[in-house]
RNA sequence: GGCGAUGUAGCUCAGUUGGUUAGAGCGAACGGUUCAUACCCGUUAGGUCAUCAGUUCAAGUCUGAUCAUCGCCA
């Protein structure tokens, strides 16, 4: 029985984000973690590409549903594969063998009679597929303020009333079934509530998994969705108790109550096959005190905060992810959310890793080649330094039995603080000096603890436990066991000249990088401000009329972030841009070309007129207007937040 | 409307079954150190533990009310 870790599918109406990238992190960690401990995991993750919301938004994107679905699911896999997430499949539920075990899986309950026909009726919100009734309603929209339309017709029902009992049972008898605590109870008052029947079937719209011998209807999509879990163990064929029940589903709170908290553990009784051992809704990452959207698309796409951080720091496009990965997996949010932002990466990455990791790595290895030749000494090493490891790393797996891959990190990082005071108490520099001869132990200690917390840190970040092996000149950490195994550091060994991993950030400079020197600026007059869609300056001698405050407050001056640019086709200025203002997203055509390549503009964050009325600019559409000062050659200079502002913040 | 959650130092968060001076990390200030990526180590940070009223010898930790934010359900 192999150690089952899956994360959602993944709804391909949109593409990766922080907020997904942290649920597919947490994932990938854990397995990493169960692959050194012995547990053989299997990881497993997809997207989900049926139901009608599908279609329609490959029909709006101009494209049939297969193409649709095949390109955006391979964006998902490109950014995992960024994000160096190594899962063992990647299910997508318009598969034969997905579509096969559904099938198969829909046919094993009208067995057992826990299907029926029945008329379903209702107000549907195609957006997050979804019934609601008319009192449910608000102004004629979805409570999510999505369109809704009436469907009246008859369909299949799972009767999900009959499991509310043995559901109960089983929560109270597996503490650990759901978590955490805070949600498990939620579980529990929505089940004692009353469990309604569920309509899982539609009228086939063309697109979508038909019932067993009714192509007129089509499975509903969260019904087949959640069987994907079960369909990737290949059941109902071959050795699928293998890999089921899973060992852990993970996956952020929206959609762990009715989902993966009730149905599905329903659906899996009804057809009496065995529970998930766990299910772990995590909360959210609150972007700017928001949570971030997955309809909305990409608030912040995480190749671009990786590559970005590659670039201000100066570190590896492989250390800048494994600083991402930690990062998430470090603040990852359990019982409630939490606020994150791009600020408090660059504050974790320059404190954790560069400061605590990076420097105690660097500084021992330069003590070693200093004091020592560089040889690895004979010896043990001292008793408090394997204290820290052990606790380091008791706690470090105490903290992944509850799924709780925060709390791992800061073993993690313990003892790296450990080691820190450590070196200072000691002073081998003070020892070196005076010919002390208890300097090899202590040594020793220091690069016992750092071999250590190579194998600690591996889940996290594995190119950089790799850099630290390489550095220590020792075998990359292949089991849990080999953590605090002081005869892993062979004495002889010649260790290699420290190379800082992790280059500081100088977050004195704020994010802006990329912002063009003082010196391109002329001074002598004030620039003017204009919005790129005026590349001629407004003639600076003329006296300005003036404005009431009334008239200027018209204008919606909002801070938003450009993740995607490209130069526009037919014009040799303008650029075209996608923006995100807080949640929304806009295309802003822009004359910055001049001063500006794609390349400069991804991540950064711009100030928008927020309320102009869309224009046509070459033949593309310009929802708003960027604000810029105009430089000696009639070029824009972008203004930006002097520092990183919230997402979608108000300027004035 | 019903149920529930949350509200703790500038920021992000811990605070078991109520019990000595309420904690951590970051940021800040000051001091120390010099092996190191201006790093590390130490000290300090005057937090009415949202507010009010209770229970108790004793409450951040229990009860009730109020305010704010959020979630689930209807």
């Amino acid at each position: 029985m192999r150690y089952v870790v899956t994360t959602p599918i993944y709804y391909p109406n949109s593409v990766p984000h922080i907020g997904t990238a942290l649920t597919t992190v947490l994932a990938d960690v854990m397995t990493r973690y169960r692959k050194l401990t012995g547990d053989h995991p299997f990881f497993l993750t997809g997207t989900d590409e049926n139901g009608l919301k599908l279609k329609e938004a490959a029909e709006a994107a101009g494209e049939g549903p297969t193409a649709f679905v095949e390109r955006i699911s391979t964006q998902f896999r490109e950014v995992w594969d960024g994000l160096d997430i190594r899962y063992d499949d990647f299910i997508r539920t318009t598969e034969p063998r997905h579509i096969l075990a559904t099938q198969r899986f829909f046919q094993l309950l009208q067995e057992k009679g826990h299907i029926f026909m029945s008329t379903y009726e209702g107000w549907y919100d195609v957006s997050s597929e979804t019934f609601f009734k008319e009192a449910d309603l608000i102004d004629g929209k979805s409570p999510d303020g999505n369109p809704v339309r009436w469907v009246s017709e008859d369909n299949y029902f799972f009767r999900l009333s009959a499991f509310a009992q043995p559901l109960l049972d089983h929560i109270q008898q597996n503490p650990k079934f759901l978590l955490p605590s805070g949600r498990r109870n939620e579980v529990i008052s929505f089940i004692q509530q009353g469990l309604r029947d569920v309509c899982i079937s539609r009228s086939n719209p063309g697109w979508g998994i038909e019932v067993p011998g009714d192509p007129s209807r089509v499975i509903y999509v969260w019904f087949d969705a959640v069987i994907n879990y079960l369909t990737a163990s290949g059941w109902p064929e071959g050795n699928w108790q293998d890999k089921w029940p899973a060992s852990v589903h993970l996956m952020a709170k929206d959609i762990f109550t009715r989902f993966h908290a009730t149905l599905w553990p329903a659906m899996l009784m009804a057809a009496e096959l065995p529970l998930p051992k766990s299910v772990v809704g995590h909360g959210w990452l609150l972007l700017g005190g928001e949570k971030i959207s997955k309809s909305k698309g990409n608030v912040v796409a995480p190749l671009v905060v990786g590559k970005d951080l590659a670039e201000r720091s100066g570190a590896t496009s492989e250390v800048a992810i494994d600083a991402l990965r930690y990062v998430l997996a470090a603040v990852a949010p359990f019982e409630a959310d939490t606020g994150f932002s791009l600020e408090e990466l660059d504050r974790k990455y320059n404190s954790d890793l560069a400061n605590d990791l990076g420097n105690a790595l660097n500084r021992t290895l330069s003590m070693a080649n200093r004091f020592l030749d560089g040889i690895v000494p004979e010896g043990g090493v001292d008793s408090e330094a394997l204290e820290a490891v052990n606790t380091a790393k008791s706690e470090f797996e105490a903290a992944m039995e509850d799924f709780r891959v925060d709390k791992a990190c800061f073993a993690a990082i313990e003892a790296i603080r450990f080691l820190n005071k450590y070196i200072d108490t000691k002073a081998p520099w003070a020892l070196a000096k005076s010919g002390d001869d208890s300097l090899p132990r202590v040594m020793k200690s220091a690069l016992f603890v750092l071999q250590s917390t190579e194998g600690l840190f591996r889940p996290m970040m594995p190119r950089v436990a790799d850099e630290i092996a390489r550095q220590l000149n020792t075998a990359p950490t292949q089991s849990w066991a080999e953590i605090g195994d002081v005869s892993r550091l062979v004495p002889g060994t010649k260790l290699q000249a420290p190379t800082p991993i992790f280059p500081r950030l100088d977050l004195g400079q704020g994010r802006d990088q990329a912002a063009p020197k003082p010196s391109s600026v002329k001074p002598a007059k004030p620039a003017t401000v204009h919005t790129e869609t005026m590349i001629q300056e407004t003639a600076p001698s003329a006296p300005i009329d003036q404005i009431t405050i009334e008239d200027f407050a018209k204008v919606q001056l909002k801070v938003a972030r450009i993740f995607e640019a490209q130069p526009l086709e037919g014009s040799d200025k303008l650029m075209k841009l996608q923006v995100m203002i807080g949640e929304e997203r806009r295309q802003i055509i822009a004359g910055i070309r001049k001063n500006y390549t794609p390349e400069e503009l991804i991540g950064r964050q711009i100030v928008v007129v927020a309320n102009l009325k869309p224009a046509v600019l070459r033949g593309a559409d310009s929802q708003g207007m960027l604000l810029a000062a105009v430089d000696a050659e009639g070029g824009a200079i972008l203004l930006q937040p002097e520092k990183e502002a919230p997402e979608g913040a108000k300027v004035r």
